[in-house]
RNA sequence: GGGCGUUUAGCUCAGUUGGCUAGAGCACCUGCCUUACAAGCAGGGGGUCACAGGUUCGAGUCCUGUAAUGCCCACCA
């Protein structure tokens, strides 16, 4: 568009022609930068940052939209709004992909060795790595890219080490031998809550172990007989007393016909199967700790390969569930296999590519967790950080009151390598920031550092502190931490937000943010969470910007909504904490709305080209009805968008915006102007002046939701109408709307008369278009009206009102007044207040009227007896506020007048008939 | 096994501290291409608020229980 060509605006509004136009400007013009500023309050986000793998998917169009609209809301209120962007390393993930990558070359990692393989992720990175950042820039979001960060990037990796190396030496960082969850396919361990169970249907297979020295068997019950092969006891309960002359016994495990003893322990349940459970401490968690109580020794019967070690003799090689197979075979051909039941049980997966995990004793690195959890769960107590909905807490809360230590070593290439070196003379463990030359003890340079690195989610814990620059002391740190909201998912308030509050009250003192949001889920329109095994993911990016995608089995095709649209339908989705159901025709929800307002703004330059816009000031006695009316409904809508926002209110954002735009200002206030805007003078610069005054304010409270659109209009409106205001030669509006102050309430406006009065007037507006429906009126046709108020205040009311009923319900000659009588041959509505009659002369229908009467006649008899009913009830005299009371009683006294009115227009259509 | 949600119109969902006749979008019916908008305009139909009790003058809203459904947690060998 150029300029003042506003008549060649197209009927539909193409986001495509305007969004990565107006991105370009407001990177350009810096507008999403944030420095410090002394005069200014911060208000901080930091992005959860997504995967250096990630394809935007709805769940991120979803949470990077919820955090953009509390950005540009709280930029334009004056704050100085800082949204921190960056992306995650991602470990497992990259390294997977990667790795498969280099297999369609038909090589391994291991055949580039660490350091190429690492140079090579590098490579990955630079080149894919920021293809998620881009989605998001078509999303509208208005990070502030100049401080992008990366969780490897060398200001965050020294975060990490400068973490590690003091909580190791704090001792809240310690190495150990324990039980780990270990994906046999990633090659690595995993923390606990990395691992997802799922339920499957198994088979409990009884096993039967001979008595030494006896004829006799003990049977046990397992769900992983290859694990046998590493049995180092049986256990039963101390009290039951099936077995208590057995305890101290040995029996021969079959197969390996190693003699294990039976003991007593009372982790075991004497009511599950035959009360005797194998022991094999090196690969059940259960067991592991049974073992330690019990001085077992443990054998490690399983490989990280996922094989069968020697310990497992003839075995040994072989596949865990194909040895299951073949051992399970031996045993029924020995006669050893009592039984098999079905039994349902939950079965670990790695999260990561959901290969069944298996407990494996090896050498970790653990953090501590109970001192850090307990100074999160009592800052949270405090109150320092909130959540949204509340309900999360008790699960955030719950979980860290339960937390076991947290097993943060990976035996993967891509990461934090940890800060550990060992002496390969003296074996000194040396723990320090920067890469030792030599040993402190022996003076030995011959060193080598751990090979492990670190979990991801270890880097991600620091990231709202670590991307300000700790650990140097910076200002940037001093002025934006703690932020103050974070926006995510629910599935990673474990992995991440809680570790975030504890790493942050650890290092910084304070809790990372004061509030965290916790929006919903978005699932598929039958309910179905998405996911790419299913097929049934919405592409963000083929809603916003059009083209096709396989979904569901077949090719779907999108015209394209837009960013607005899309963003516009998912907060408007977004009620406190329900998971969304989700299609893509939803997205019409937006695309109708912003076509709309589109229409709407349409309307309003075309009219303003016409008319002599000056640059006095608009005096209130200038102001008429319909404009008194439109700016009063603004300032409430001003009030509940802003309220909304400080609340978390998604849906309502969007609902006062659209209820005002649509139903106040579209179908009341631009159909009450358009006669005045047509007639020239004085009356329709005001009405020009208003309606780019309301425009330009729905414009900015929209912003937030629709970025694009408001900018691409709201600089169009300022080529017409660069005065903004209503007052004289109002100040002039900068360049962008997203740097624009956000709509003021001027309380003056408000006028709870005139919305009453206009209420009044919409009322019988719509009883003589409704008469004029179902009388089949012809739509250009006048038609007379006979306004029989009640009393004189709702003559007054509307009075002055008379010629803009008629232009809206297409009516001439109203009379208006008490005590008129019903004209002959005519339609009737009552309303609060009035009788509304229409003559219908050749178009009156005595039968259908009499319908008509007669339903409403039912419908309010009906009301009146229940409010009799209560009225009548003394406990609602004497208990209820007085305010209900009377309102109850003037409702009664209202309703009583309709039926005494609806019963005289019976009685006056039977005499006509 | 424990915890937390959900159940309101044909569909998807609002309904903030209990209080006027329970709302919206989509779908449906009727009439309109009325020079901002058919992605639209005007009018309309449609709900024993899952069920059963209870508290209360008053319950979609609070309490108890039941049923369906979903999610999370848990050492169910």
């Amino acid at each position: 568009m150029s300029e003042n060509n506003s008549f060649e605006m197209s009927k539909h509004y193409t986001p495509q022609q305007v969004e990565d136009k107006w991105y370009a400007k407001w990177e350009q013009a810096e507008c999403f930068h944030s420095q410090i500023d002394a005069d200014k309050k911060p208000y901080t986000i930091v992005i959860p940052p997504p995967n250096v793998t990630g394809k935007l998917h709805m769940g991120h169009a979803l949470n990077n939209t919820l955090q953009d609209i509390m950005i540009r809301a709280k930029r334009m209120q004056g704050k100085n709004a800082l949204w921190q962007p960056g992306t995650d390393h991602a470990g497992i993930a990259t390294q997977n992909v990667v790795e498969r990558e280099l297999k369609k070359d038909g090589m391994h990692r291991d055949d580039l060795g660490r350091e190429k393989f690492i140079e090579r992720v590098w490579d990955w990175k630079e080149e894919y790595g920021a293809s998620i950042l881009n989605q998001l820039k078509k999303l509208g979001s208005s990070c502030d890219w100049s401080r992008e960060r990366f969780t490897m990037d060398e200001g965050l990796s020294k975060a990490v080490r400068t973490v590690f190396v003091r909580l190791y030496k704090e001792g809240l960082i310690y190495k150990g031998r324990r039980l780990i969850n270990w994906c046999p396919k990633d090659h690595t361990a995993l923390a606990d809550d990395e691992v997802e169970h799922e339920d499957k249907n198994g088979k409990l297979w009884h096993i039967k172990y001979p008595i030494k020295d006896s004829s006799k068997f003990l049977t046990v019950a397992t769900t992983r007989p290859e694990t046998m092969l590493g049995d180092t006891a049986i256990a039963v309960h101390p009290d039951d007393e099936r077995y208590t002359d057995l305890v101290g016994t040995m029996v021969i495990l079959p197969i390996v016909e190693r003699e294990i003893p039976i003991i007593a322990d009372d982790f075991v349940d004497p009511k599950f199967g035959t009360g005797c459970v194998k022991v094999t401490p090196a690969h059940d968690p259960t067991d592991y700790e049974c073992g330690l109580r019990n001085n077992l020794e443990q054998i490690i019967v399983i490989g990280p390969d996922g094989t069968m070690t020697e310990a497992a003799g003839k075995y040994q090689g072989l596949e865990r569930f194909r040895c299951r197979e073949k051992l399970v075979e031996e045993l029924e051909a020995k006669k050893l296999l009592e039984k098999i039941d079905e039994h349902p049980h939950s079965v670990g997966h790695c999260y990561r590519c959901n290969t069944v995990i298996e407990p494996y004793l090896s050498e970790q690195w653990f953090v501590k967790m109970k001192p850090l959890a307990d100074k999160a769960i009592a800052a949270t107590e405090a109150k320092k950080v909130n959540f949204h909905p509340q309900r999360w807490e008790s699960v955030y809360l719950s979980w860290l009151t339960n937390v076991r230590d947290w097993c943060i070593s990976r035996q993967i290439w891509w990461g934090h390598r940890i800060p550990v070196w060992y002496c390969e003379d003296c074996g000194e463990e040396i723990v320090e920031e920067a890469d030792p030359t030599e040993c402190p003890k022996c003076k030995s340079s011959n060193l080598k550092q751990e090979e492990d690195v670190l979990d991801t989610w270890f880097s991600s814990a620091l990231w709202p502190f670590s991307t300000l620059g700790w650990p140097e002391k910076t200002e940037d740190l001093k002025y934006y931490y703690p932020t103050n909201t974070l926006v995510t998912d629910r599935g990673i308030i474990y992995f991440w937000v809680a570790r975030m509050v504890m790493m942050g009250l650890h290092f910084m003192k304070e809790v990372p943010f004061s509030d965290v949001y916790i929006h919903g889920t978005i699932l598929d329109e039958f309910g179905a969470k998405m996911s790419k095994s299913k097929g049934n993911g919405i592409d963000p990016i083929v809603m916003i910007e059009g083209g096709t995608q396989q979904r569901l089995g077949s090719e779907f095709k999108c015209e394209g909504y837009g960013a607005d649209a899309v963003r516009y339908t998912l907060a408007a989705l977004t009620t406190e904490g329900q998971d969304i159901k989700l299609s893509p025709t939803r997205f019409e929800m937006g695309r109708n709305f912003i076509n709309k307002v589109w229409n709407a703004s349409r309307f309003v330059m075309m009219n303003l080209t016409e008319i002599e816009l000056d640059n006095t000031e608009i005096k209130t006695e200038e102001l008429e009805f319909e404009d008194r009316w439109i700016l009063s409904r603004l300032n409430e809508v001003i009030y509940d968008t802003s309220n909304a926002i400080d609340n978390f209110r998604f849906i309502d954002i969007t609902k006062a915006i659209y209820d005002f735009t649509w139903r106040d200002y579209c179908d009341w206030y631009v159909e009450m102007v358009k006669s005045r805007l047509k007639s020239g003078g004085r009356s329709s610069v005001v009405a020009g002046r208003v309606l780019a005054w309301v425009l330009d304010n729905l414009l900015r409270l929209l912003h937030p939701i629709a970025p694009f659109f408001t900018e691409e209009v709201w600089s169009e409106l300022g080529k017409i109408a660069p005065n903004r205001g209503l007052g004289a030669n109002s100040a002039k509006a900068g360049e962008f709307i997203m740097l624009e102050s956000w709509p003021v309430i001027v309380e003056e406006l408000r006028n709870t008369d005139i919305e009453e009065s206009m209420n009044r007037v919409q009322n019988v507006v719509r009883a003589i278009r409704n008469i004029r429906a179902k009388f089949n009126i012809p739509h250009n046709d006048k038609v007379p009206a006979v306004i029989n108020a009640a009393n004189e205040k709702f003559v007054d009311s509307i009075k002055n009102c008379v010629d803009q009923i008629c232009l809206q319900a297409v009516a001439e000659n109203i009379e208006l007044g008490v005590n008129l009588d019903k004209p002959k041959l005519a339609a009737s509505e009552v309303l609060d207040g009035a009788q509304v009659f229409v003559p219908l002369s050749g178009f009156m229908d005595v039968e259908l009227e009499k319908k008509r009467v007669g339903k409403d006649l039912k419908v309010k008899e009906k009301s009146l007896n229940a409010l009799k009913a209560k009225l009548h009830n003394e406990g609602f005299i004497a208990k209820a506020p007085i305010e209900v009371v009377e309102r109850e009683k003037e409702r009664k006294i209202e309703l009583t007048r309709q039926i005494q009115e609806l019963k005289e227009m019976a009685a006056s259509l039977e005499s006509e008939n």
